[in-house]
Formats: C-alpha cells, structure tokens, sequence
DNA sequence: CAGTATCCTGCACGATACTG
DNA sequence: CAGTATCGTGCAGGATACTG
C-alpha cells in the first residue's frame, strides 16, 4: 500500500507533472503547444515528463502522420480522475497561502534576530 | 496563486515530509520516535524537513529541558488540516494502483518488443 | 514539428563524525 | 537525546545540437 503512494506523490510531486495536467484538462493539445503553455519547460523535459505520464496510463499520445507531423496528448479517463484531488491540493494551498507565508516570515524573523 | 500551490506541490512530493505527518497523525512524537517510525530516513534529512514543515507552520516544536533533552513534534492545526487533501491523494492512489501498474506494464511491454 | 542524443552543472541526500 | 558540521556523489534537469 505504501508503494504505490510513493509512486504517485512522486508524480504529483515532480516539477511537471501538475502543470501538464493542468494544460491538458480542457482537451488535447500538440506538443509544442503544451510546451508554450507551460512556458518554462525544456523540451528535454516536457518529452520525459510526458513519457513518464503515458507510461502511467495518465496521458494518452496520438500521432497524426502528416507533414509537419502532429503528435496529440490528451488525458485520460484515469488523468482526469487525478484532476480532482490534485485540485483539492491547489484548494488548500490557496486557501492557507496567508497564513503559511506568515508562518514563514515568523520564523524567519526568529531566526534572523538569533543571528 | 500559482507559486504557492507549486510550494506545497513541492512540500507534499518531496520524500519525506507525508511520511512525517503519517507519523504525527496521532499526536506528538519525539526526535529520534520519528526517526525510528519512518525507519530509513537519515538524520540531517528529519532535521530539516522537520525544520522546513514548521517554518511552513506544519508541525509545532517544543522543547522540554530536562537532562537527557526532549524534544516534541506535533502537527499545527494547519498541519492537521493538511491531512485531509493529502489523504484524498493516497485514497486515489491505492484506489487506481491496478489500473496503474496494467498502464505500465502495457507500455514497457510495448517498448521491451520494439528494442 | 516533435522529438532524440550528449554534455554539463548544481544540489538533494546519504554517511560520518562531533557537541551540548 | 537531539541535534550541527562537513564531505562526497548520483542524478535531476537545463542548454545545445542534430534528425525524420
């Protein structure tokens, strides 16, 4: 049980994964446009990242054979069940985004006045 | 909104931090308690994410001065409701671990017969 | 356009030794 | 017991160049 956990937190974790998601969740999109959507990805990084997401069966790809070729990434029925606790996670986040940043700053200031 | 969700993004998949609050779930814990709970965490890695969780004000410390020293860990309140998002994850993860690991085996069968 | 291949760097993390 | 300090290293991930 705690493996598999891991595996995901991992996933969700990872510095990718959450925003790839996030700009497939209203259908499909090319590879490039995923890529500008995210702005900040390397290439290197957004092929793996994807890879690693097919692989998990979150993201499913699709080539369309033409010239230039066009390659489609979608989520699946499993990546859009991700969506949802995923997205309970960013509601937390911002909800207590407040009163985290004031935490850190309480501390800091400890820190920084033992200094 | 976007860069503190990608901090508790980071905070929950990072390898240690979930499995500390797992281990605070039920009240407080001392240093090495912790450290014995989780089994292969090391030293430095329990020291500072413990550190980072309550600059974050996720776990609350208290030291009790007594020979040899005690030192508590507990989750805030905050660290407390963070339970519950992160719960949901995990739910989700045990509950698509099969559909998961089908997806992975698909895909490296796949790949294994192209090489 | 959608990748792969290669090189390079920083830093995350473990191991170990020391301290109040 | 509950830490800090220091060192070593594997690998995550960026930059760049090449390809079908």
């Amino acid at each position: 049980m705690c493996w598999p956990v891991r595996q995901i937190l991992a996933r969700v974790g990872d510095k990718w994964s959450v925003l790839i998601v996030m700009a497939l969740r209203n259908g499909p999109r090319r590879f490039n446009e995923i890529k500008r959507a995210i702005g900040t990805i390397s290439q290197r990084m957004l092929t793996l990242t994807l890879k690693g997401m097919e692989r998990d069966g979150l993201v499913r790809r699709t080539v369309i054979p033409s010239k230039p070729p066009r390659v489609d990434y979608e989520l699946t029925e499993l990546g859009h069940s991700l969506r949802e606790p995923v997205e309970q996670l960013g509601l937390w986040a911002i909800e207590h985004e407040a009163r985290i940043a004031k935490a850190q700053e309480a501390f800091d200031g400890k820190e920084g006045s033992a200094r």
